[in-house]
DNA sequence: CTGTGGTGATAAACCGGTATAGCTCCTGCA
DNA sequence: TGCAGGAGCTATACCGGTTTATCACCACAG
């Protein structure tokens, strides 16, 4: 017989679908003698639940859903979705829990998702990523009452659950490592400034700018691209006095000014040192192979999911956990300015 | 009222709960005007289906997954996935089909995905990638009767159903034009000799050497890793007589070689043509960019998932559909060997 | 005037689980 | 001896749809 039903197993049994129903699913109402016996028949039968019925019928569909709104050009290149989706389903599956993913091209799209997921009883919680400064999705959600965890971003007062790791803390460790290497002009190629990510950081390096005596650390903001990366990149080592270092918001975007630099004969790391705020193997592929901050995306995720289900059980908690800071994979790409300026 | 169902309508309108699913999902049953007057009513009560219901009533869940198996490490880089992954959602969505993706180690955990997926409902078929020699997936889905479309193989006799590009061709068409530039020893730095895509580029590697008066021809497997190709490089470019040319079957790959090149003081494109099988942003950062064979993987994408449609639709059909070549983007690594041999 | 067939609807079964009310024992305590 | 209470189980309603059997009604042919 192709997939046997619950009925089939109190058949077999001997029992009623009620006493197969609490067997499997470990709750009292049933001797542990019958328990054992009914679950011993399952077994053989290679009994497994159909979703479907399961969420008709407990109202959870045992799904989450993470929708990433980027246009697919700029997707792939950066390995931070591929192991943040590795680390949640890791997360997941030990509880049975499946993941949908929506690849959409703005928040519009996105937040129309989660509309649609809500009204069909497509997933049980939410995962958010790429947080901006007054996100439109955190009012949206709340109206839906639909569970989510915010990745990346500590939520403020009456704010959603989150995951993160302190970008403040990382943008320290970067610039204090370049100050202590003796550099006092270093350029931060940001990222999208309504970013909240990006916010902090640049906040962090103009707050730490006096104490580590820099001379000069502007913050430039880019859309992420390549492109801009590079154009960005131009602009500063064509000024008359150069940065001796440029920190870079992601991997493609320092790949992308590693390229405009040796076109321009400015040895790296001689003249210009080079960190990526990202790591991935891109950075390691480069000559020379760059300095990087290594986040540990996979668990970042794992912890994500583990989150979510505690949200999911428990509506209405509001958990903030800080995960493992990120570590500086020193390189080839960064050693001491040529001609220190002090 | 939150969430009405079918009920809820069924009452608004005077009629039953049967009528109302038989105007909702556009059937005979009903007149004209009451269907007319349902749809109204179940627009104004913003009606959304309940997923669950619906799958447990019509036995089919309106969701396929994909499953990819790979370290979660190499993955992410190689913007295929997404673009696949875009392309196939694009092709579903239209339909209000949704998608299930699974990242896991191996081909054992992907089979053990799709007998889970298949016992449990959950999906309605499945689409496969790398396809290997001898996929033991193949058997596996035929046993299940589970609807499954292949991308990238052109399926033999009694084969599932498949959307594939002609490797053939292509690397004919990348082996023609480094020929026709004068290249006489060209290398092949191919990928797990176990794909079936390694093999078929290899042999029309192997098929079109004497054709195009090529001395020196070889393939050499390696299992996709950065590391290898570096590695196969380095042996390539240390022999006493030099390929003038490598393709190599990933920008990854391609990228690896690149830097071996650089370190071993073999300029790109002077004495050392470079051409990667895999288009992908990769490709354009580096200097020289690499000349790249560009597939359009996110109409690959959209047409498995119309193929896959069809299949669930009409279980037993098979397809072979194929798209349209992929095409040869000339950039800065090729160029004519700086020697002609003849 | 009667049978016949088709249209437009209804009521009820069904999908495969979960949740709950209630029944039957058995035990323990007054 | 009687009765409360709990353990262990059954029967059944229920979740929100789909599907089938059935029926009322009307037009039309014989």
């Amino acid at each position: 017989m192709a997939r046997p039903t619950i009925a089939d197993i109190a058949d077999r049994a001997g029992v009623s679908k009620g006493a197969v129903s609490f067997a499997l699913n470990g709750r009292p109402g049933v001797s542990e003698a019958t328990r054992a016996r009914i679950l011993a028949i399952a077994e053989q039968m290679a009994w497994r639940p159909h979703s479907a019925a399961r969420a008709l019928g407990a109202s959870r569909v045992d799904s989450v859903g993470l929708v990433i709104a980027r246009p697919a050009r700029t997707l792939g290149v950066e390995p931070f979705f591929a192991h943040l989706v590795s680390g949640l389903q890791s997360g997941l599956s030990a509880h049975g829990i499946s993941l949908q993913l929506l690849i959409v091209e703005d928040t519009e799209a996105e937040i129309e998702v989660y509309r649609r997921w809500h009204s069909e009883h497509r997933v049980d919680g939410v995962i958010l990523v790429d947080l901006t400064v007054r996100d439109p999705r955190i009012d949206e959600l709340k109206a839906l009452e639909l569970p989510a965890v915010v990745i990346g971003g500590r939520g403020g007062k009456g704010a959603l659950p989150s995951v993160w790791a302190s970008d403040r803390d990382a943008m320290l460790a970067v610039v204090e490592y370049l100050a202590a290497l003796g550099h006092r002009r270093i350029a931060h190629v940001a990222g999208t400034p309504n970013f909240q990510h990006t916010q902090r950081r640049m906040r962090a390096l103009r707050d730490a700018a006096p104490r580590l005596g820099l001379l000069e650390a502007p913050s430039l903001t880019t859309d992420f691209s390549d492109a801009e990366g590079a154009a960005t990149t131009r602009k500063l080592l064509s000024q008359a006095v150069r940065p001796t270092a440029i920190v870079y918001d992601s991997d493609v975007m320092a790949v992308a000014g590693l390229g405009v630099a040796m076109e321009m004969g400015v040895p790296v790391p001689g003249e210009l040192s080079i960190v990526a705020f990202d790591d991935s193997i891109l950075t390691q592929l480069m000559h020379p192979a760059l300095t990087a901050l290594s986040r540990d995306t996979f668990e970042f995720g794992r912890q994500a999911a583990e989150v979510l289900l505690e949200v999911i059980a428990a509506p209405g908690t509001t958990i903030n956990r800080r995960t493992a800071d990120p570590v500086l994979t020193v390189r080839e790409s960064t050693a001491p300015p040529s001609c220190p300026e002090h």
